[in-house]
DNA sequence: TGGAGCGTAATTTTT
DNA sequence: TTACGCTCCA
């Protein structure tokens, strides 16, 4: 009986789907991984399979959903709900399973209740403090370098004292030191990072069989989506979730995988046969999301790249406008023309939430915003810094969190004086050294301070202090809503928001009561709100998870957040070598081939029309810099585009294919691979633009170019010995010239290596003899 | 103690 | 352009 229902229930939920869809859905158990292109209804797979294991007997409790982000996590949560599944199926990010596994696990990982999470700020104090401990000078090694240093140990699973043995190098050593004294300072203050969300979980499931046993029991399924992000710690916590069923259902696209910075791992994806030999291989690859023409354009884009599953990308779609490729004079340009673009269609009767502006940096949202703003569109933009990075926010969340961890000192050390209270570096020295001396927390130190004999005059504004924080921790024991408005009363943080306000500054004010009411929604929303617990949920929010697409309003986005999104209409600005594919991956240790996934997934984007443009030169950093066409505009099939050039007073269009090529005048690195027929876009300086009626134009690039070209640095090579007006002498360890800049890495004898900008360095080669 | 002013470096992407 | 860190001065 119950048989016949759930027979009847999986037609249902394969009626509308194509084979290969189906055949996800109705795979059972055994690992699966489905490949599934940009816009092939992959979501719909992922969730439709979740409710056919439902329907055909298992209970939603032995599944589990893990997904990157937690926009993504609800939205399976409520697809599934719209589906119709009890709750009880868990649908989590691996960092918010982390903290479930951890709050359960925690004492095995050494972890007390209460534990802060560290974002990257928090983090990179703690390094500096960790090389202060350490007494190296940060100018000899770069936080940041032993910070990501650091990050990557972690996701490999070693421990500082693993990482110390395969250290040779002094760098390394130093690293090693760093690493050991920054776990204990977390210790210390009783926090975990970000990467140790995944690590400890991962060491646990290591070293602990029953665990692992348990789990695999609670879970029976696994599902995983976008696979092709796992980082070494995900892939193998994965791998023990499902050690003992191997039902893991990974889904995800090779070709959009854009964190390799971050220490994700395409070869997770790659070679998940490899893992799983009796896997089941599944590949979505109709498209339902754009035209012929942009799907024809991203898939020979993609072409290009070596590392990567061959996929058919295809669509029933209609053919579409082709793919406009434009051209500026200046991004000025670029921007105005986007603008005039979008007010067209607008008045068309297209409403503005129909377009998306994407770019590889953040830094070139200034200019489109200012040219939207200029015609009084509406706007929005998912901006990396936004809310719970200012200012105001961080400061009010570290009350919170020395309320939730007495140990947290990073937290302390930034409200102990804001709002000022007359408690300054001198006893703030003074302390950390009592606490250092006896092993205790900072705010110990505070509640103490009388018994410091260095500490006089000040004691009684710490003790002010002191009292504060106790009150505070009384008022903070209901709800948390109650306890962020006793933070703001309380600490004189609100009046000085207030004053700062009636001074003319920023509305800060504003944001603070964002977050009241963002804790009163969550003291409503949760069974049982604590503060800890909304501590880590904040912790684990970011700005992708806000980005809203349905507003009626153009959206300005990072092509990285633009991932798992898609828009009738997409422009992608900024297609200029150095910005895309940027400047880092040019370098050496860069990988090009992500910065093509990154355009691929920007170009999949769109439904009906994609604009992609450059500018033959912008502003970057306050300064005119020439600027070269992406290279990847070379890789766009010639049936599938047109170009336009709009310049400050003329413009035309072109179609694919009818531009006179001059090769002959490229330099021959610069001449077009693929070596066949092809049209050529302006590119490397509009060298190839045809010299025709538009007198108007000066073509500024190619003059900066010239003067490039005798460059003064024309001589400097990796070795050469230079003169730095601070630094002193150094040795050159690379340099590539550039557009109007020329970029080098200098190491110093006492300094170590810093990079430089030459125009804009004191620095001097060293001659011979000297 | 704390704010102003200066110099300096330098810009990716974020769970 | 801008942000940050440091020094110096009130």
């Amino acid at each position: 009986m119950k048989r016949m229902t759930a027979t009847h229930a999986t037609t249902r939920l394969l009626a509308d789907l194509n084979e290969p869809q189906r055949q996800a859905v109705a795979h059972r158990d055994g690992p699966l991984l489905v490949l599934a292109g940009p816009g092939s209804g992959k979501t719909r797979v992922i969730t439709r399979r979740a409710a056919n294991l439902v329907q055909t007997g298992v209970a939603p409790r032995h599944i589990l959903a893990i997904t990157f982000t937690n926009k993504a996590a609800d939205e399976m949560r409520q697809r599934i709900a719209a589906l119709g599944i009890d709750r009880g199926m868990w649908v989590y990010t691996f960092h918010a399973l982390g903290v479930r596994l951890l709050r359960e696990f925690g004492p095995l990982a050494h972890i007390e209740p209460g534990f802060s999470i560290y974002d990257e700020a928090d983090q990179k104090r703690l390094v500096k403090e960790a090389m202060a401990l350490c007494q190296f000078n940060d100018q000899l090694l770069k936080p940041e370098r032993a910070l990501s240093q650091i990050s990557a140990a972690k996701n490999r699973l070693e421990t500082p004292e693993k990482y110390a043995e395969r250290s040779d190098f002094f760098d390394q050593r130093m690293i090693a030191r760093i690493y050991e004294a920054y776990e204990q300072l977390l210790r210390q203050r009783n926090a975990v990072d970000f990467d140790d969300l995944l690590m400890r979980v991962a060491v646990v499931l290591r070293d602990h069989a029953e665990i692992v046993e348990r789990l695999n029991i609670r879970f029976q399924y696994l599902l995983i989506d976008e696979y092709q992000d796992t980082n070494h710690a995900q892939y193998l916590i994965a791998k023990q979730l499902s050690k003992h069923h191997h039902n893991i259902c990974a889904t995800g696209d090779p070709d959009q995988s854009i964190y390799g910075w971050r220490g994700a791992d395409i070869s997770n994806i790659l070679e998940f046969e490899r893992d799983y030999p009796e896997a089941t291989i599944v590949r979505l690859e109709e498209n339902y999301r754009s035209t012929k023409h942009i799907l024809r354009a991203a898939s020979q884009l993609i072409r290009n790249n070596r590392k990567r599953k061959h996929k058919d990308l295809w669509t029933h779609n209609a053919e579409g406008e082709p793919v406009t490729v434009c051209e500026f004079d200046e991004g000025r340009d670029e921007a105005e023309h986007i603008a005039e673009t979008i007010a067209q269609a607008h008045e068309s009767g297209e409403p503005y939430g129909n377009f998306a502006i994407m770019y590889r940096v953040n830094a070139i949202s200034r200019g489109l915003e200012e040219a939207l703003r200029f015609r009084g569109m509406p706007y929005r933009i998912a901006r990396g810094v936004e809310f719970y990075n200012r200012r105001e926010i961080r400061d009010t969340l570290a009350y919170l969190r020395v309320l939730a961890n007495p140990a947290d000192d990073i937290a302390l050390l930034r409200i102990i004086n804001t709002p000022a209270r007359g408690i300054g570096n001198t006893t703030i020295g003074r302390m950390r050294e009592y606490a250092e001396e006896h092993h205790l927390s900072l705010l110990e130190v505070v509640r103490r301070v009388e018994t410091i004999p260095s500490i006089k005059t000040a004691a009684r504004k710490v003790r002010a202090f002191a009292d504060l924080m106790a009150e505070l921790k009384v008022e903070s024991e209901g709800a948390v809503a109650d306890a962020v408005g006793a933070v703001l009363k309380r600490s004189g943080l609100e009046a000085a928001l207030k004053k700062e306000r009636e001074e003319g500054g920023e509305d800060r004010i504003a944001n603070v009561e964002e977050l009241v009411s963002a804790a009163a929604r969550y003291d409503e929303e949760i069974e049982d709100p604590t503060l800890e617990d909304f501590l880590q949920r904040v912790s684990l929010t970011s700005d992708q998870d806000a980005i809203d697409e349905n507003a009626d309003a153009v959206l300005l986005l990072t092509l990285h957040a633009a991932k798992g999104l898609e828009f009738p209409t997409v422009f992608i600005v900024g297609l200029e070598q150095g910005m895309l594919p940027h400047d880092r991956a040019l370098q050496g240790d860069g990988d090009i081939e992500e910065e093509r996934r990154l355009a691929f997934v920007g170009i999949t984007r769109a439904e009906r029309r994609l604009y992609v443009s450059h500018a033959a030169q912008r502003f970057l950093r306050g300064v005119m810099v020439p600027r070269c066409a992406s290279q990847f505009l070379d890789e766009l099939p010639d049936d599938a585009v047109t170009f336009e050039h709009h310049g400050g007073s003329s413009s035309h269009t072109t179609t694919g294919g009818s531009f006179v090529p001059m090769d002959d005048q490229l330099p021959p690195d610069e001449q077009p691979r693929g070596g066949h027929k092809r049209r050529e876009w302006p590119r490397k300086q509009s060298r190839t633009r045809p010299v025709d009626e538009d007198e108007h134009y000066i073509d500024v690039a190619a003059q900066e170019v010239a003067r490039a070209k005798k460059s003064p640095y024309a001589d400097w090579t990796p070795g050469t010995f230079v003169e730095h007006k601070m630094y002193g002498v150094g040795q050159v360890v690379w340099i590539r010239p550039g557009p109007g800049q020329t970029r080098a890495a200098i190491r110093f004898a006492r300094h170590g290596e810093k990079t430089f900008i030459l125009e804009l360095t004191p620095i001097q080669k060293l001659e011979r003899g000297k």
